[in-house]
This record gives C-alpha cells, structure tokens and sequence, in this order.
DNA sequence: CCTAATGTTGACAGC
DNA sequence: CGCTGTCAACATTAG
C-alpha cells in the first residue's frame, strides 16, 4: 500500500463500471478524486456551453461527491487548468499515480498528451482505462485497416469480429478502499466544494424546468425505470417513436451517458439480460442495442476522421457552398421561422435541453439542405449550446448525415417542416 | 473502366 | 391503415 493516487474525473462522472477509478485504489495508501474546471469551458469565447449544460454538470458533481462521502472521500474540485494544477496537487500531496478513463475527442487527446508530460516530469505514473465507449475504439480502427467503417452495416460486420464488449467492472465500494486513506481537509468545502451556478457567474434564473436532473443516481434510478418495461424494451423501434410528444417516447439516457454518470457496457448487459428473457426482440439499427451501437459508430468515426467537425479539410465531408444569413440562423436558432414544428422544437430545446433524436432531424433539415441552405457548422454550435447530451463525436457525425454532407446522401429526401410533424401528432398538441 | 446495387427512419398519390 | 411506386438521380462500393 504504497501508492499516493489521484483518480481525475472528466467523464465518467460515476462509482458503477469506472475501471480507472478501481485501479486507481489498487495499492494504494491515499486516494484523491479530483475534478478540473477548465477555463476552457467555464470562459470559452468560442466553446458555448448553455447555463442548463451547466446544471447538468453540477449536479453531477454533486451527487459524485455525495457516492464519495459514503465512502469516507470527497470529490476536490479544483478551479484551474490540469496542465497547470495537477503539478501542484503533486507536490502537496506527494503523488505518485494518476489515473483517468480514456477520451477519444480531440480536445480531451491534446490536453491528456500534455497531462502526461506533466506527470513525467514530475514521476508520477499515469494508468489508463477504456470504459466510456463499448469497444476500445482505438482498436476498432485498427481491426478496420486503419480507418473507421462509414456505414452503420460495415460497423455491425467489423463489431461482429470482436465480440461482444468488456463485461462492466465492480462497483467501488469500502471494500476496495479498506486500506487505503481518503483525506479531506476542514476546510474542503471553501476549497473544493462543488460550486454552484452562481459560483459560475451564471444566473440560476436563466434555467429552464429540471426535467432531468444530473448524476449517476438519477440515470441508473431512470435506467431501472426503463428496464422493468420489458415488453416496452423489446419492442423499441426509434423510427417508430415520436418526436413531438408531450412526455419524451425515448429513454432521455443521453445526456447521462454523454457525462459518463451511466456506463454504456453497463446499459448494454442489462438490455442483453431483458433480450435473453424475452427472446423476441427488435435488432440493431431501430432496437435500443442498436442506439448504443450507433454512439460507438460516431465515436469511432469522429476518432478515426480528421477534423471531423468541419467541412474544410475533412475527408469524408461533402464540400457545399453554403450560404450565409445571420437573420435566417438568428430566426432558427430562437424558433421564430414560422413554421410552428420547427418554432417548437427549436424552443424545447433552449428551455429544456433535450429534444428527440427525429426533432433534431427535422430541424437540421431544415437548417441546412432542406429549407435555409446554411452550414450545419452553424447548427452543431447551437445544438452544442443547448443539448445536456451535446456530445462531439454524435453531434458533429449527426449534422453531417443530416446535411447529406456524410454517412448519407439521398439529399432529396427532405422532411417536411409541417407534414412530418403531423403524422404523430395530428391536433398540434406539442406546437401549443 | 463501367454498371448496378446500396444506403438506420421522406412525401405523396393511389390502391 | 398499410403497402407500392414515383419523384429524381446523391456518394460510395461491389463486381
């Protein structure tokens, strides 16, 4: 029990499945869960992320914090660039390992690289583990020559080579920690507490209903909710769900997921229990296997892709001569087009973070190709904005198959901004 | 080199 | 209500 650890959460804001946060007490005499608030986000000129986004987040530190208090720890969350703090949290509390989960964006590449150039230097060991993606998505590329499948059936057929994903780890608890410190100063509160929003700088008021309140509690509580519907489950089929009804017709697991507070091999071992019960059950693309398969499909493209959040220079983009028009993107952006589907969808998004994955179709559409002809470069910044699941990999993969730019390219199927609303809802209940 | 088939979930008319 | 063909003809890939 020598080891003088700091597990750093970024995602993977979870106790359950959190492999990198396990090794992190293995052998180990102290144990520090620390979180970063990066400049980058909380002050980003051009990184966005809305005062919901914010919430969300908070929240799941709070709960994080509240796991880790079960356990005699605490979460110190630490203001601060990790490039620039981690070197002295080393010092002060004479580390020797640092341990995080993998993440495959760009951002997340650069900075971890820098990270472990920190840590180098200062003799600290940094171990590493996959378990925000099913696969290791590194290695799905490589299975795949070197780059990533650019159809959903070339990714099942790759998929199929490797199995099925890592069986979910234990989660932590007291035993993995009985021999192993986990101090908390007197004053952690003043230093490391989770701040709140108005910590932030941002205004509580700005928020929008709580429909979905973060951290790992409230997703795995909304995991087993889904789960006891086991017909409901098997028979999932997300073209078939609607995007204008007045409760969400999907699982609303996204924003979760996309934070890490639920493990997606977790999720996708339960859903494989209910399968192997009923036997009968829908497949992959419609089926809910199928949306997680879809999350891995993206990542894996996004990893594999460069620059895949734009058109210029990225490879597998169609390169379009989109126009420009600040009044039209203002006008979509605020749901003042006219068109009451499009208004609607576009104002459940600002006020309430999350809106269904054929909403976001049918607003893209018409951002881009269908009605506005603007870039969707234009729509993934907002949807980054105001989505609590805006996730890179999806979001940027997302708009570019909407666009006809990638993936998919029948752009003369076009959703009608008012006949496509109204198949699954004919009296305009969710536009009022 | 060419041709034909293929691609998660369009709208619409007509049967 | 559910199915089929048409619309017009994309990019990509298998053969």
């Amino acid at each position: 029990m020598t080891q003088r650890t700091i597990h750093w959460f970024r995602k993977g804001l979870r106790l359950h499945d959190n492999p990198a946060l396990l090794a992190a007490c293995e052998n180990a005499s102290h144990l520090y869960p620390v979180f970063f608030l990066d400049p980058h986000f909380v002050k980003g000129d051009n990184y966005r992320v809305g005062v919901n986004r914010w919430r969300f987040l908070l929240e799941c530190l709070r709960d994080l914090d509240c796991g880790l208090r079960k356990l005699n720890s605490r979460l110190y969350v630490v203001k601060g660039r990790p490039q620039d703090m981690l070197p002295l949290l080393f010092r002060e509390w004479c580390v020797t390992r640092l341990t995080f989960e993998v993440d495959t964006e760009p951002f997340a590449r650069h900075r971890d690289r820098e990270v472990e150039g920190v840590a180098a230097a200062h003799g600290v060991e940094v171990v590493t583990r996959v378990s925000h993606t099913l696969f290791d998505v590194e290695k799905t590329i490589a299975k795949n020559g070197g780059s990533p499948p650019l159809t959903y059936q070339g990714f099942q057929k790759l998929l199929s080579k490797l199995g099925l994903p890592a069986r979910p780890v234990d989660t932590l608890c007291k035993a993995h920690l009985q021999d192993c410190e986990t101090p908390v100063a007197d004053d952690h509160e003043d230093r490391y507490g989770v701040p709140s929003l108005a910590d932030l700088g941002k205004e509580e008021t700005e928020c929008g209903p709580r429909l979905y309140p973060g951290g790992e509690t409230e997703a795995v509580e909304r995991m087993e909710r889904h789960l006891k519907k086991t017909n409901w489950i098997c028979k999932f089929e997300k073209p078939q769900t609607s995007p204008n009804s007045l409760e969400p017709s999907t699982t609303v697991l996204s924003p979760y997921l996309k934070f890490g507070c639920l493990s997606a091999r977790t999720f996708y071992y339960r859903l494989l229990d209910v399968y192997r019960l009923n036997k009968v059950h829908t497949q992959p693309p419609v089926s809910l296997h199928g949306q997680l398969l879809w999350r891995e499909f993206f990542y894996t493209a996004a990893l594999g892709t460069s620059n895949f959040d734009r058109m210029k220079d990225n490879p597998v983009c169609v390169q379009v001569q989109w126009d420009s028009n600040p009044q039209y993107l203002a006008a979509w952006k605020q749901g003042r087009t006219g068109y009451p589907f499009i208004d609607a969808i576009m104002t459940q998004l600002r006020q309430e973070g999350w809106i269904h994955h054929l909403a976001r179709h049918s607003v893209a559409c018409f951002l881009t190709r269908g009605d506005l002809w603007l870039s969707w470069e234009e729509g993934q910044k907002v949807f980054e904005e105001y989505l609590l699941d805006a996730d890179w990999s999806i979001n940027a993969g997302n708009w570019m198959w909407l666009s006809a730019s990638a993936f998919f390219h029948q752009y003369f199927r076009v959703y009608s901004p008012v006949a496509f609303g109204k198949k699954t809802d004919k009296n305009g209940d969710y536009i009022k």
